[in-house]
RNA sequence: GCCCCCGUAGCUCAGUUGGCAGAGCAGGCGACUUUUAAUCGCGAGGCCGAAGGUUCGAAUCCUUCCGGGGGUACCA
């Protein structure tokens, strides 16, 4: 029995025709199921403290009036009495409707709400006999009629796909999600207030840029109709935040969404947010510092403790994180000792021995990466910084003063992926550019995970930019580790998903 | 890109070696003035993701496609 309500966009199913018709019903008495705006006095949780308050057992509030609103998620008929549960943005709260304590009709109206409506009920705070918190109704009103039965009130909706491609049926139905992403934003309003704390300004630079920048990564193309040429969408915000310590500000950060043009997986989405903080007379040791601070104390104030449990393993995130370098750990986990592999030729040998599937084409940086993804990586579960990284990998960090190898960088890892990344930022403009240089020839000799040479930037840097240290991290992976979500697509509201084909 | 798994009522899920499509929740009707996954009674609800094929007979077996998940490759 499928009629079409509005053509070609739905198709009303018996359910729908049902409320469809209350709304109808509703409309004819000349009440608007849709009121432009709606008075309440009183959330969820505070009628809660209200009833607290009384003393125990059964009891009102006497002589107090409150007015509260929400979606209905439950209801209890029992009669001439009528059960129903609010849910709104402090909580639940019970309401408890009875015939003989409404006006006129407005009890035997009640079968006009369905679950999933929002309406208003003015009443008197009560604890019932089984001590539930409740509003003892004295009027009710509808605020909004909702068309679609919502998802299956005990189990939530429980479908994967269903969840992401309408994430509003998710957050109205599981109170893990709203968990999840309320502490998403307020885990990022700890990070702008332990920044700001710090003397840093937060900016924003563009996401269309002329090239891609500031890391190796395939970017997403766009066309600019005005200047009719194409932009890359940016992978990276490292360049533009150097500039402006080249211009001046001292202490700057950036939290702003990079979008990649790569594999998804469960811990890499195409767009994905991250956070860089620069600081003018500071290097890798200072940001290290910093970082295991505020990634404690962001836990510590979302979460009220430093530990969380992600993947079934308890990870502490109190300081002082682990520290260990790049060539020992390798040689701790079993891993070539790049102090024996120290040229391209020999270490892409010793990796093809091993077994490891590596690309010729790769340069001696990504055989390192290769080896510390396969040996070090999985291995770091507690909070550890990896230092000084060979500087085939690093061409935007600065040498290591006495070691030409290694430049000052470190990666952090929780729960083996990386968090974090930071330098010693490189400010010579004349190595700048032989080290860009090195890149270009490395991609021409094939390996396309190269960064590109940056003119524009090289002239900024020309004019000088402090001794600084800067510092990434992923705001999604941090969310993750908060939450104890072990994929991305968890942490992020919309992630991206195939259309629907007809 | 490749491999594996999944798709059944609005939602959560059963469905045996191929033999008439099932339950709970939600929704409808009825009973009930302190329930809270309320309870009880009666009915209703389906193109079994789509298209082909095998078969007397397909939700079930085969092929292709669509969508999702997991792995892997690629990728900071």
């Amino acid at each position: 029995m499928a009629a079409s309500v509005f053509p070609g966009r739905w198709t009303m199913d018996e359910l729908m025709a049902q409320r469809v018709a209350k709304l109808e019903l509703l409309r004819e008495r000349g009440v608007d199921p849709y009121p432009p705006r709606a008075t309440r006095t009183h959330t969820a949780a505070e009628v809660t403290g209200l009833v607290d308050a009384l003393p125990e057992g059964p009891g009102e509030c006497e002589g107090v009036r409150v007015q509260v609103a929400g979606r209905v998620v439950a209801r209890r008929d029992m009669g001439k009495a009528t059960f129903i549960d609010l849910l709104d943005g402090s909580g639940r709260i019970q309401v408890l409707l009875r015939q003989n304590q409404l006006q006129a009709n407005q009890y035997d109206d009640l079968k006009l709400i369905d679950l999933g409506d929002f309406i208003g009920v003015t009443g008197q705070p009560m604890r019932t006999r089984t001590g539930q918190p409740t509003v003892g109704a004295a009027a009710w009103t509808m605020l909004t009629k909702a068309l679609h039965a919502p998802p299956e009130k005990y189990h939530g909706l429980a479908d994967g796909e269903m969840r992401q491609r309408h994430r509003y049926l998710d957050l109205m139905s599981n109170e893990e999600t709203r968990r999840v992403f309320t502490i998403r934003s307020k885990a990022i309003s700890a990070l702008r207030r332990f920044l700001d704390a710090r003397g840093f300004l937060e900016v924003e630079t563009p996401i269309l840029h002329d090239s891609e920048s500031g890391a190796a990564a395939r970017p997403f193309i766009t066309h600019f109709e005005a200047l009719d040429e194409d932009r890359v969408l940016r992978i990276s915000l490292e360049l533009h935040l150097k500039r402006l310590l080249i211009g001046g500000f001292e202490r700057v950060y950036e939290i702003g969404r990079n979008f990649r043009n790569e594999g998804m997986s469960f811990k890499h989405n195409p767009e994905f947010t991250m956070m860089e903080t620069y600081e003018a007379y500071a290097d890798y040791n200072t940001v290290a510092a910093m970082v295991e601070e505020m990634v404690s104390s962001v836990a510590l104030e979302v979460l009220g403790t430093t530990k969380v449990v992600f993947r079934d393993q308890e990870i502490d995130l109190a300081p002082p994180w682990r520290r260990v370098t790049f060539f020992d750990a390798m040689r701790q986990y079993g891993g070539p000792d790049l102090d024996v592999f120290r040229d391209r030729e020999s270490l892409y040998k010793e990796l093809v021995r091993r077994g490891l599937d590596v690309s010729p084409a790769s340069g001696y940086g990504k055989l390192a990466d290769d080896a510390m993804s396969e040996y070090i990586e999985p291995r770091l579960i507690q909070p550890t910084f990896l230092l000084d990284y060979p500087v085939e990998l690093s061409p935007l960090a600065k040498l290591k003063p006495g070691n030409p190898r290694l430049v000052e960088r470190f990666e952090c890892f929780v729960s083996g992926f990386e968090l974090g990344n930071a330098y010693t930022e490189l400010n010579d403009p004349q190595e700048q550019r032989a080290r860009f240089d090195v890149q270009v020839a490395l991609r021409d000799e094939g390996d396309d995970e190269v960064e590109l040479l940056d003119e524009d930037f090289l002239f900024a840097l020309e004019h000088g930019m402090p001794p600084t240290g800067g510092f990434g991290m992923g705001i999604d992976r941090l969310v993750m580790l908060l939450t104890g979500q072990s994929s991305i697509r968890e942490v992020i509201l919309f992630p991206p998903l195939k259309r629907v084909k007809e």
